[in-house]
DNA sequence: CCCCTGACGACGC
DNA sequence: AGCGTCGCCAGGG
């Protein structure tokens, strides 16, 4: 948590590429539950310089870690597009839906009501 | 070292 | 409103 201000003094200064993979999950472990935010959201958040696709690279390499809810990390449009990569196709939307989040076809309802800014929540 | 490949996103047509 | 392109940047072949 308190880290994430410590990965932000870091990366004003300079960002360390080694690190980012903790920076991005820092971020997302932050992320209430019940909500969801995107890719894009927290490669802002951290900085421009790291793409959104670096933080799906990111959490692609966490898949072990189970600490990290990486399900509530999406695209930009709301769309489960890394169910994939999940240890079944549906847990992803199933994980989303126990917090109350209702998905139809891979696209989350209500997208705008549960999205989480960080550059916005966290300050 | 060059080329390809992405859990992405902005833009142009 | 969809689809194609391109920029993004770290790894792997």
């Amino acid at each position: 948590m308190l880290s994430v201000f410590m990965n932000m003094a870091k990366i004003r200064s300079k960002s360390s590429n080694a690190n980012f993979f903790q920076e991005v999950y820092d971020v997302v472990r932050l992320i209430p539950q019940g909500r969801v935010t995107t890719y894009g959201a927290i490669a802002k958040f951290l900085g421009t310089k790291l793409s959104a696709r670096m933080v799906g690279w990111a959490l692609n390499c966490s898949h072990t870690q189970v600490d990290i809810p990486a399900h509530r990390v999406v695209n930009r449009k709301g769309m489960l597009t890394g169910k994939h990569f999940f240890a079944t196709p549906t847990q992803m939307q199933e994980l989303l839906e126990a917090e109350g989040i209702k998905v139809i076809n891979d696209q989350i309802q209500d997208f705008e009501k549960y999205f989480w800014n960080p550059s916005q929540e966290l300050m």
